[in-house]
RNA sequence: GGAGAGGUGUCUGAGUGGUUGAAAGAGCUAGUCUCGAAAACUAGUGUACUCGUAAGGGUAUCGAGAGUUCGAAUCUCUCCCUCUCCGCCA
């Protein structure tokens, strides 16, 4: 969410901002209502003003045993007015918080203007595609050879999207999510374990509804969702609270196993681990001051690449465009790995800047040290890193003419096996 | 799920209709004192909205929402949460 004070003072930034993610603004109906909105407080709360005078005065003139008939009566009209206004005060205000709600975050100057992934810009590449003298198969093919994942049994059981991982398959995601968690431990990220279900509000905060709810697995129930990823919960665990400057910056790590309805995206791309509707993944939250939060985002990335690069995975990182901006952030970098089999680029780490965006949603604020002012913090997360589509390129990468598959130097502390078949 | 108790500021904890944004203590911040620290003393110390260039006003906020009243932290209703006992259970 976007300030309204900031969103008045600056209508074209805003615009113009609005227009390159591709979408459109509803800014005058804001500055509408907010001048509603004002217009009301201030006639409502000088009449409220003189309610509080007079109540004193009545409590003053029965002690005194005056008669207060006369001045009640007149606060009688006071006091309808008020109700009046305090119902189209609740209104406005409605009406106005659902507007902002669907205003999307502003593009930071250093992202590319664009519209399509054509204009995303490659801004690093690592490692050198696997070139293997013998047809490479897709992991797919080569996870039902070795019988690591189930994807049949998966479907008879609960639906297509919620594979069972089999024996050493079990044991790589066991061993990747040990790993990416001790790596974060290393860095200085708090390892957390959260909900895996969150209610409306949190799902407000990080900004997944409005809009999004039908990405979103719910208990109608309970009125819980089921987490899409971590960020949502992990972002939230600090909800309406004021930090000291000192405290922060704060960085948390949370494995969790995320819900994705891929509502609308049947079709292409799909295939094996792909894309899927459970999956497992570490994520990196943190809440920093905002003049830190840019560089923040660098380490960040670097926290996730690292892990690329430890597992010999090829990979790219994408500076998205405009254009290809959640509605919620302010800036992305995309980590895409090579998967041999496939011949794709396979996108395993979204890290962004949310700038105040969430916090504002979220009323996650700190106390500046210069100013003592209280001021929103920035987020920013990231993934590090997806587990379906690392397995993926894992075992397209590293598979053998005989189709077996060879496990990292890294891993082979956590499987206690160097080569799965 | 059933029965009971309760939810007040950073914390402990007063307060049962009329200057109560809220006693008192603790904590925190600054100052005095000190070589320094502690102690002591002094002052300050929630958040948000709104008017104002500012100084400074105003409004709201005692779990959330609604109601009664000229006036509600205090009374009524609904909901949420916590605790105790019972039930159920990984």
């Amino acid at each position: 969410m976007l300030d309204k004070n900031f969103i008045r003072e600056n209508i074209e930034v805003v615009r113009k901002g609005i227009a390159a993610k591709n979408e459109t603004d509803n800014i005058d109906k804001i500055v509408e209502l907010d001048d509603q909105r004002r217009r009301i407080i201030q006639e409502v709360e000088a009449l409220k003003a003189r309610r509080n005078e007079v109540s004193g005065k009545v409590a003053q003139m029965k002690k005194a045993g005056e008669d207060t008939q006369p001045i009640i009566e007149e606060m009688n009209s006071v006091k309808a007015r008020i109700q009046t206004l305090d119902e189209e005060l609740k209104i406005v205000d409605t009406d106005l918080e659902g507007v902002l709600l669907t205003v999307p975050n502003l593009p930071h100057s250093s992202v590319p203007v664009g519209a399509t992934p054509d204009d995303n810009r490659v801004v690093f590449e690592w490692g050198e595609k696997p070139a293997h003298d013998f047809p490479m198969k897709a992991h797919w093919d080569l996870a039902d050879a070795l019988g690591i994942i189930d994807f049949a049994r998966g479907v008879k059981v609960a639906a297509a999207g919620f594979p069972f991982y089999v024996g050493k398959g079990a044991q790589m995601q066991r061993a990747l999510i040990n790993y990416f968690l001790d790596q974060a431990s290393l860095r200085g990220y708090t390892e957390l374990q959260s909900p895996i279900v969150v209610n409306e509000d949190s799902a407000r905060g990080t900004g997944q509804i409005p809009d999004k709810e039908d990405q979103m697995y719910h208990c109608d129930r309970d009125n819980l969702f089921l987490i899409p990823t971590a960020e949502v919960p992990v972002t939230n665990y600090h909800a309406k609270e004021i930090f000291n400057e000192k405290q922060l910056p704060l960085r948390y790590a949370a494995y969790t196993p995320c819900f994705r309805r891929e509502a609308g995206s049947y079709g292409k791309d799909v295939r094996g681990l792909n894309r899927l509707h459970q999956f497992d993944k570490v994520e990196l939250v943190k809440l920093v001051v905002p003049s830190a939060s840019y560089e923040e985002l660098e380490m960040l990335r670097s926290d996730a690449e690292y892990l690329l690069q430890q597992l010999g995975l090829p990979y790219h990182t994408l500076l998205m465009c405009t254009g290809d901006l959640g509605f919620t952030q302010s800036k992305k970098y995309d980590l895409e790995v090579w998967a041999g089999g496939q011949e794709k680029w396979l996108e395993v780490s979204s890290c962004s800047n949310f700038e105040s965006f969430q916090a504002r949603r979220t009323k996650i604020r700190y106390r500046s040290a210069e100013s003592g002012k209280t001021e929103f913090v920035h987020t920013i997360n990231g993934s590090a890193l997806a587990l379906p589509r690392v397995m993926a390129a894992l075992l397209e990468n590293n598979q053998t003419p005989e189709g077996k598959v060879i496990v990292p130097k890294v891993l082979q502390p956590y499987t206690k096996f160097a080569v799965i078949g």
